[in-house]
RNA sequence: GGUCCAGUGGUGUAGUGGUUAACAUGCCGCUCUGUCACAGCGGAGAUCGCGAGUUCGAGUCUCGUCUGGACCGCCA
């Protein structure tokens, strides 16, 4: 052994002990005949401190060099509060240098301000400041007790395979290519659903796996190529219990990570309540900053464009942001306004409130009881200012709500080290697509139809609604779950509404209806995004620095360069041929 | 596929058409016995992502291109 401690574990009860520790060198403060070295290893920072006696050797050790020290435990003239061992330091009575180091591309601290880039590039080193390690740390927590949590609950953890089948609908897939069977591919799984529906069928009855998703759709802050999954299927079980099972699973958690107690049971909000409230289908509730409808207040007002709204089945909604209005200059609103049409509305009305009457571009349009009407109606006052969508229903909650988490962010409307789960339930079953003119999977097409809806959901699809339920954390969808159909007929209408003949229901699911052949119990589950959890929890901007090594915004691993063309050996073997335009 | 932002010593930034490209940090050297973002003094280190254009003159303006980031589409 190198050492009889680490870095982070000596305290005044060890003064006076001989002790040896190794670690990275994380700074050096030198003071002519007294230098004071900062030892960093997993566990925190020690101060070792030399006499001049060996000047020579403390001249040659840099940052970043491993060092092993023998010295003696002593008590500091002057505590650092900031560190853990801040009441110790150690004298140093023998010193050797295990390994020398270049000078890093990017300072190994907290307050690194390297660019993600040169941090991507050299990760290892990245991965050596303390605050990654925490975030790491954290993320290995919340799997460690989530695996306690389950197993304690009578779930096993069961392995599907990586190499698998390529589906229709959803996300593209990742594909391998067989070398045995030209001409024929692998696809790595979305999420393993159909194993582990097949998994319930076979008679587990609580089954859940860590495990590796891979789309090949494009990233985001919040979302990898390959992410993580926390994988849970459940029999017999109501869509309540199973929420109660994973409320306990995020009460465990929050206590076990951050010593937090959470309440439950979560509030549930339909889909259609979140996207009229909060204009989104994963609700921050740190705050309320509600979106209102005004549809009914400015039905008659002379704005051409309200009116055309509402003639074309529209709405029209309103952000009330109370006593602000003087901050929110022109320029200001510009740039919501620019907010609001990337995320799909025509535009941005805008009314301050001065004077007890209605102030910019359109207040022209009210006159004087629309006025009143309008400022009795939402309560206004002075210095209130109202921004204000009309488009169609999608568009307008959509806008409106991203502005609603813009305006949150610029009026520091929530706290960090808040945390508000929430269920959103009440899915529509179906999307409607009208280039393709097919109606698509809302959630997946083997989600079960609410109850009463079991027969007539394939008549009229518009209106069915799904045993379906996301958890949302703090605005962030964090999992989505559902009650899955396990009746024959009915995956197989579903089926058929999607699209499918039986021919092609046979061959793209075959192996997965024919199981429901020979008893299978009606079942659900749910899947929980644990690079979300992680990101979330540790306070991170992006689920990047929750995964040790993860690709970059163009879905490439700027260590290893990945991906890369093969050897042309490599390619004869797999039979891929290139053309002409594209080698 | 689209929109927007960025690219300047090792790292991160400033530089808004005009001298020898500035600052912080890191690095190197010297001084220093209580530092902990040590301090003080000195030093090295950048053909300003790449290519073209405008101009007497381009880090700065234009076009193209590459790279990175945020977002929209996409992500059942």
């Amino acid at each position: 052994m190198l050492r009889t401690h680490n870095n982070g574990e000596l305290r005044l009860e060890n003064v006076n002990q001989d002790v040896e520790l190794v670690g990275w060198v994380a700074k050096k403060r030198n003071l002519g005949s007294l230098v004071f070295i900062d030892l960093r290893d997993r566990y925190g920072l020690t101060q070792l401190i030399f006499d001049e006696s060996f000047n020579n050797i403390t001249s040659e050790i840099k940052n970043e060099y491993i060092i092993k020290v023998k010295g003696v435990v002593n008590e500091r003239k002057d505590y650092n509060n900031d560190l853990s061992t801040g009441q110790i330091e150690v004298i140093v009575k023998d010193v050797e240098i295990i390994n020398n180091a270049a000078q890093t591309p990017l300072i190994i601290n907290d307050k690194t301000d390297a660019l993600e880039d040169t941090r991507m590039e050299y990760r290892y080193l990245d991965l050596r400041r303390p605050i990654m390690q925490k975030n790491l740390m954290t993320r290995y927590k919340i799997t460690k007790t989530i695996r306690n949590y389950l197993d304690n609950l009578e779930f096993i953890d069961i392995e599907t395979p990586i190499l698998t089948s390529s589906t229709p609908e959803g996300a593209r897939d990742y594909v391998v290519p067989s070398r045995i069977h030209e001409k024929s591919f692998y696809a790595l799984p979305q999420s393993p659903q159909l194993f582990k529906q097949l998994l319930m069928v076979a008679g587990f009855e609580r089954y859940y796996q860590i495990v590796k998703c891979f789309r090949d759709e494009d990233l985001r802050a919040d979302r990898q190529p390959e992410f993580t999954q926390v994988d849970i299927e459940t029999s017999f079980l109501s869509q309540e219990e199973i929420q109660e099972i994973i409320e306990g699973l995020f009460t465990k958690v929050m206590k076990d990570v951050l010593d937090i107690d959470i309440k439950t049971p979560f509030r549930k909000i339909s889909y259609y309540d979140a996207m009229n409230n909060y204009g989104s289908d994963k609700p921050d509730l740190r705050y309320d900053l509600l979106l209102e409808d005004i549809s009914q207040l400015v039905n008659n007002t002379e704005f051409s464009v309200f009116n055309d709204v509402l003639n074309n089945n529209g709405v029209i909604k309103a952000l009330i942001i109370k006593d602000k209005a003087n901050d929110y200059s022109r320029k200001k609103i510009d740039q919501l306004q620019e907010l609001a049409k990337k995320n799909h509305a025509h535009g941005l009305a805008w009314i301050k409130i001065e004077n007890n009457k209605l102030n910019g571009p359109i207040a022209k349009f009210f006159n004087d009881d629309q006025t009143d009407t309008l400022i009795n109606e939402l309560n206004l006052n002075n210095n209130d200012l109202m921004l204000i969508v009309a488009d169609k229903w999608e568009n307008t909650c959509n806008s409106l709500g991203a502005l609603r988490i813009e305006l949150a962010k610029q009026l520091s409307l929530f706290d960090n080290n808040k945390f508000e789960f929430c269920w959103v339930v009440d899915w529509p079953l179906f999307e409607y697509d009208e280039e393709e003119k097919r109606y698509y999977a809302a959630h997946h097409p083997f989600t079960r139809p609410a109850v009463g809806q079991e027969t007539s959901f394939y008549q009229n699809p518009q209106e069915a609604m799904a045993q379906a339920y996301d958890i949302v954390l703090n605005g962030y969808e964090i999992g989505g779950g559902s009650l899955r159909i396990y009746d024959q007929e009915m995956q197989k209408h579903m089926f058929e509404v999607l699209g499918f003949n039986d021919e092609e229901i046979q061959k793209q699911f075959g192996f997965f209806v024919n199981a429901f052949k020979y008893g299978t119990p009606p079942h659900g589950g749910i899947a929980l995004g644990l690079d979300r959890i992680a990101m979330i929890l540790t306070n991170s901007n992006s689920i990047r620095d929750v995964i040790a090594f993860p690709k970059n915004a163009s879905a490439t691993c700027p260590l290893t360069k990945a991906p890369k063309p093969l050897a042309q050996s490599q390619l004869d073997e797999l039979n891929i041929k290139f053309g002409k335009n594209n080698d």
